[in-house]
DNA sequence: TGATCATGCAGAAACGTGCCTGCCAAGTGG
DNA sequence: CCACTTGGCAGGCACGTTTCTGCATGATCA
């Protein structure tokens, strides 16, 4: 009936049922099967439902890259991730990031959105062979090329991280670091710490220069000489080797704040080695996401990033910059930090519980 | 010259240059760009050439889409986790899982896929909107829906974790459960255990099942009573709970296996309630890639299942599969575990070391 | 009763590539 | 001198959708 030759292929071809097959078998035409099936046009309930059916008994799925070429929408947002070493990258802040990257594609999904992971390296092969409504950039350098050849393209970028400089990116989300270090400068102050020490890294991103330098102020402020050791924090065994040497300077600190995931551990390790007790001898904080630091011995206070309020935010930033929808708020989100207080930061132990040692994740964005 | 006409589009429409204006800019025609750009054709390098300058000069990339629905080839790679509970699909296996993921990536990068993250539930809103050359399953449960589904439509499967019953995957990545759990109890027995317990879940992965039915067998064996506390692993507080009962059963083990990452840290904990010194009154072993429990108090021994080997494993094996390379090996791949031993499961600790406690990760794929 | 309009659907033009076919010129052996 | 190969490139079709346009048909209304 349809001049559209099907004999060309016969039904199928390489396995899969086309649009042109549902039409010829639903006995409509191309465009009756798009709009039935899309929700689209003015067909009565009784044709819709017919071509459904048949759609469904043919088992059509219909060809996204076909549709991405035509709508210009491929649903996939990228999520970009620092690189660094040469190949595999490592997320220093690993349960961070793990926590970030299900948030992220959690919301992506509830939106019909899906999440691709891609290498900061501006390798072109790659980037430019998968059709991107978007990206979310993790800690973003300054000038970074990736970041900027996508803006260059037309596309909207969102980064975990305030960018550097004049980072053109469409929105951001952050902590407001310097703001959660003070906060806790001035929690193991409070707690009895005289001289307070940082372990931080060597890598100039945004969370490791903001936070050093609002540690660096603090001591200004206070009057104390900054005892500090930088590493560098994607080297997994450096980590030890600056907590053992910041508790082996003359000037050791009663209190030390370690910047990343594992300093917690790490630091626990090394003041049993010198014998020091936590928290009598040895007050003890780091920031991190991991659930270990309640059952630890003692039980390590951290200061927890949010890192799935972030995700969320992250995402629901950047699909509402994809689909145009105005912003109705700030493109600059600020996610509080939480200080999670336990025994280690405090030298007098508030209370004997008993109670579950892990609490239930309660942060539900 | 050439009868296309450019008018319509007039140079770019969306911003981005498409290859006719390539073709235009350089003198040439669509044909001979596309040959030159993709190292095809009979082409003279000085043709060859000018065209990769002018297409650099404008800025051309070509249209992923385009690409796509023209070769059926998208460069992409589904990498699907079972979701536990409602939304947010939690990895039991933290660490493991993070680490599987990491490695996956970085070896599809290397052959320029990439890897987009999906839910294990049938939505077919976004399964059908992404066009996938493979499909990573990670734990795939009996008859698993989305596995079928996607071996209907001709796509490669392969799963970390052996199928169950007769699921249709292409190929398998895993370990050696059963025998690696015989072994690590025989460890344990010689360290000096007499009654061993287990601390298991209550799902139905294979993992689990596989685990927990070669500790019945091996206690059979050896004529010692089972004794084992079954908790929903998804659930990150039940994990502490179960730890403590099975220290608070009146058949209480001198030394437990834990098959969960947090198990290790839950058990000393309970421990220390009840005032169990590791290793003297109870061995410790848990299953865990965290580098945590080489700092615990005291360091931990854990079974790897070297999640950075089966991710890249999986990967190679589904890229011969997508690229029609022929597989010169059988299509199971089983990866060792590795045992490491740390003093928890030691009733003499070994030697004494002062070196830096976490050990580099020495499993480069 | 003829003009207007909503309804139900079909035709066909894109979207931007890749690649098959084919034309023209220059060299080459018989 | 001619058939024949070979290099160098252009035309045009196809991939499978979405969607704009438009043609019928019956209903409504002045």
């Amino acid at each position: 009936m349809s001049r559209t030759d099907t004999t060309r292929r016969g039904g199928r071809q390489g396995g899969r049922a086309g649009i042109r097959d549902v039409a010829a078998a639903a006995g409509v035409s191309i465009t009756t099967v798009s709009d039935a099936l899309n929700g689209k046009g003015r067909l009565p309930d009784a044709t819709r439902r017919h071509v459904r059916e048949v759609a469904e008994r043919l088992g059509y799925r219909p060809s996204a890259a076909a549709r991405t070429l035509r709508t210009g929408k491929s649903g996939l947002i990228g999520l970009t991730v620092t690189t660094y070493g040469d190949e595999p990258f490592t997320f220093t802040e690993f349960a961070y990031f793990a926590e970030m990257a299900r948030a992220a594609t959690s919301a992506a999904l509830a939106r019909g959105y899906a999440l691709v992971i891609l290498p900061a390296t501006s390798q072109h092969d790659v980037w430019s062979n998968v059709a991107l409504d978007g990206t979310v950039v993790v800690d973003p350098s300054d000038h970074d090329p990736v970041v900027t050849e996508l803006v260059r393209q037309g596309l909207p970028v969102v980064s975990d991280g305030r960018p550097a400089g004049t980072l053109p990116v469409t929105a951001w989300v952050d902590n407001d670091h310097e703001a959660a270090v003070l906060d806790l400068l001035d929690h193991m102050a409070e707690a009895g710490a005289r001289r307070i020490g940082l372990l931080t890294g060597t890598t100039t991103d945004t969370y490791t220069r903001l936070s050093t330098s609002a540690y660096l102020r603090w001591c200004e402020r206070v009057g104390q000489d900054p005892v500090y050791e930088a590493y560098p924090a994607h080297d997994p065994c450096a980590g030890a080797v600056a907590a053992d040497r910041l508790l082996a300077r003359p000037d050791r600190p009663d209190a030390v704040y370690g910047l990343f995931d594992p300093n917690g551990t790490d630091l626990l390790a090394a003041a049993r080695r010198y014998g020091l007790r936590v928290p009598e001898d040895l007050l003890l904080v780091c920031c991190s996401e991991s659930t270990v630091y309640a059952a630890t011995e003692p039980p390590i206070t951290t200061l927890s990033l949010k890192p799935r309020r972030i995700g969320t935010a992250v995402v629901q930033l950047l699909i509402d910059a994809i689909e145009g929808v105005a912003a109705d708020g700030p493109l600059e989100r600020v996610i509080p930090t939480e200080l999670i207080v336990r025994t280690s930061s405090q030298r007098r132990p508030p209370r004997r519980t008993v109670s579950a040692p892990r609490s239930p994740s309660s942060d539900r964005p």
